[in-house]
DNA sequence: TTGAAAGCGCTAACAG
DNA sequence: CTGTTAGCGCTTTCAA
C-alpha cells in the first residue's frame, strides 16, 4: 500500500542523515556537500517523499493561504474579484481559501472568524456597516476590506462610489433627461454612496431624485420591480441601476412591457459585468474594475504578510462606459423639454 | 496584548484541569461533571480560546478543507460549480480551497499536487485527457472529477454531452435546418463527445457536419470566428456553438456584420449560462445544470470521506432550453427547400 | 469522570 | 556542513 505517506524521519533513514538535514535541504536553508545532496535528491525521489505543509504549519505559524469572503460568486463583480485575488495568489505562492456567504449578513461573522483560523490574512467582503465590523480588529490576522472606508483602521481598497453614480448623473443630464430615478439595492452599505453621487449631481441643476429599491442585486430582481418604476405616475425618463444585474433585468422586463430602449427610457448599470456588451441594447455602465479590486486587495494583503505592512485606503477611478442604452431623451427631442 | 491566541493550555491551567479534559470538553467527546462543566465553559468563555485546526489536522489526519480545481471562474459554468460545490461544503462544516488553472494545462498537475497536500480530498475539473490524469489516482486522496469518463476509476460526475448536442440537432432539423455547423473548442476534452452527438443525430438523416473551432470557451473568440464561419463559402443555417460565451460572443458579431437573428441563422448555445436569458435575441441552448454537479461531485466526495464510498459515476441529464435565437429555416419557409 | 504521557511531522536553535 | 534536542498545540491511549 503506498497509503502511509513518507515522513522526514523515513527520509532521514533511508538516507542515513538526520532530519534536520532533510529538512534544511528542502526547504532550501543550506548547502550541502556533494554526496549528501544527491543521496538525499535521490531518495526523496525514489520515496516520494513531500513535506507535510500542516507540521510545518504549526511550526513557522504561517499557512501560505488567504481567506477570502465574498457575497455571492454568482455576481460577476465577485466573480472577478476572485479572478483577480486569484491570479496575485497563486503568483505569491498562496492558495485561496474561499467562502461564500450567500448574501446572508447573518452568518458572515461566524464563518469568517472560522475561515481566519485557517489562513495568513483576509480579504472580505461584506454587508455589515463598520459599526458591526469591528470585531474584525480581534481576528489578530491582516485584513483587507473591499470596500470605500474611513472609519475603522482596516485598510481597504475600493471605488470611489460617490463618482461612479455622479458621472452616470452626468452623462444623463447631457443626453437631456431631467426625471431621473435610482434603482437601488438598500442592503448594501454602499448603496446610500451611490445614491449620493446622483443627488450631488442633480442637485446642481436644481432637479430631485426618485428613489426605488431592488430587493436583491440580482437580475430577477431588477425584472420584478421594473413594472413599479415604469408603470407608476411618474415614469422617469432615465435609471441609474445599482448593478449591471439589475439593470439587465430591468431592461428585459422593460422590453416585454413594450417599452422601445433606449427611446422610450434610457436604463444604466454599475460594475462593468461581461455580459453587459453582449446585452441588447449593450448596457452603459460604469466599469468598477472588480478583477483589480481583487488583485490589489491580495497585493496589499501578501504585502502586509511580508512585513511591508501598508494601511492606506486604496481608491480606484470609475470609468464611464457609454454603450447604447442610454441616449438623447426624446422627450426634449419632441421639444417637450 | 491580545496577540497570542490562548492555546488548551492556558484554558486547563485557568480551569485546574488537565488538557486532556478540555480536549475531551471541547470536542464534546464525553460527559463532565456539572462543576467541571462550569468551569470550562466560563474560563473558555473568558479567555476567547479557540481550538487550533491545524494542531488538531495534525493529529486526526483531516483538514475539514476539499480543493476545488476548475479551470476559469469567470466561465460562468465553473461559477456554478463552484457555487453548488460551496453550498454543499458549508452544509457539511468543510471549506474549499479554490485553484483557478485559468485554462492553462501545463500548470494543472503541479497546482493540484500542492493543493491536495492540503486537503482531504478534492474536486477536479481539467483540460487533460485521461490518459494524462493518471497521476490523479496516486495522490492518495478521494478525488471526484467532472467529467463524463469511464477509462479511470475516479468517481465522475457529468453531463450526457452527447445526448445534449444530440437534442440541440434535433431541435435544428425539426425547425427545417439543413446546413447545421458545429463551432467547437477543441481543446476540450469533451468536445468530440459533443461533436459526436451532433453527428449522430445528423447521420440518421444523411446530412454532414461542418466543423469550426474557436481559440478558447469565451465571448471574444465567439466574435472572432463568426467571420470565418458566416462569411464563408458555405454558410451554415444553423451553429450550434459548444458553449453559451461562445454563442453569445457569435451572435453580437453576426449582428454587427449585418446578420437579422434568427432569420438569417439560427444559433444555440450550451450550458444555459444566466445570462443568455437577457441577450437579444435570447438564446437556445441546453442546460447542463452546472450548479448541481458542482453540489453533487461535493456530496459525492463528502460522502467518500465519510467513509460512504461510491465510485459509480453520475451522468446529468441534459434539458433542452428553446428561446429566440433558433426559429424556423427561412429558406425553407420560402420554399428553397 | 479525570489526568499523565506519548507523540503527529516538522522546524529552529544550538552544538559539534 | 551536519546532528541533537526541544517543542508547535493538540488528540489519544491507558491508568487512576
Amino acid at each position: 500500500m503506498k497509503n502511509a505517506s513518507p515522513t522526514i524521519r523515513d527520509v532521514a533513514m533511508a538516507a542515513e542523515v538526520s532530519v534536520a538535514t532533510v529538512s534544511k535541504y528542502v526547504n532550501g536553508t543550506k548547502r550541502f556537500s556533494p554526496e549528501v545532496e544527491s543521496r538525499l535528491k535521490e531518495t526523496i525521489e525514489k520515496l516520494g517523499y513531500r513535506s507535510n505543509p500542516l507540521a510545518r504549519s504549526m511550526i513557522t505559524g504561517r499557512t501560505r493561504t488567504i481567506g477570502l469572503a465574498i457575497l455571492d460568486i454568482s455576481n460577476p463583480h465577485f466573480t472577478n474579484v476572485v479572478k483577480g485575488a486569484n491570479r496575485v495568489a497563486l503568483e505569491h505562492d498562496y492558495t485561496l481559501l474561499l467562502v461564500d456567504t450567500e448574501e446572508n449578513p447573518a452568518r458572515e461573522r461566524a464563518l469568517i472568524e472560522a475561515l481566519a483560523q485557517r489562513v495568513d490574512g483576509l480579504v472580505i467582503s461584506s454587508r455589515l456597516s463598520e459599526k458591526e465590523s469591528t470585531w474584525m480588529l480581534e481576528l489578530n490576522k491582516p485584513v483587507v476590506m473591499l470596500r470605500h472606508s474611513h472609519e475603522l483602521t482596516i485598510p481597504t481598497v475600493g471605488i470611489d462610489n460617490r463618482l461612479a453614480t455622479y458621472m452616470l448623473a452626468r452623462h444623463l443630464l447631457n443626453l437631456g433627461h431631467r426625471r431621473i430615478a435610482y434603482l437601488g439595492f438598500g442592503q448594501a452599505s454602499i448603496n446610500d454612496e451611490r445614491i449620493g453621487g446622483v443627488r450631488d449631481c442633480l442637485s446642481e441643476v436644481g432637479l430631485s431624485l426618485d428613489l426605488y429599491d431592488a430587493h436583491a442585486p440580482t437580475a430577477q430582481a431588477g425584472e420584478q420591480v421594473c413594472s413599479k418604476v415604469l408603470l407608476g405616475p411618474q415614469r422617469p425618463q432615465a435609471v441609474i441601476c445599482y448593478n449591471d444585474l439589475i439593470a439587465l433585468g430591468f431592461m428585459k422586463e422593460a422590453k416585454a412591457l413594450g417599452f422601445r430602449l433606449p427611446n422610450d427610457v434610457s436604463v444604466t448599470g454599475i460594475d462593468n459585468a461581461p455580459y453587459g456588451e453582449y446585452a441588447e441594447p449593450t448596457l452603459t455602465t460604469v466599469d468598477t474594475q472588480s478583477e483589480k479590486m481583487g488583485e490589489l486587495a491580495t497585493l496589499k494583503l501578501v504585502d502586509a504578510l511580508a512585513g511591508r505592512a501598508d494601511t492606506a485606503h486604496l481608491i480606484l477611478e470609475p470609468r464611464l462606459i457609454v454603450r447604447d442604452s442610454t441616449s438623447v431623451c426624446t422627450d426634449l427631442a419632441a421639444g417637450k423639454t
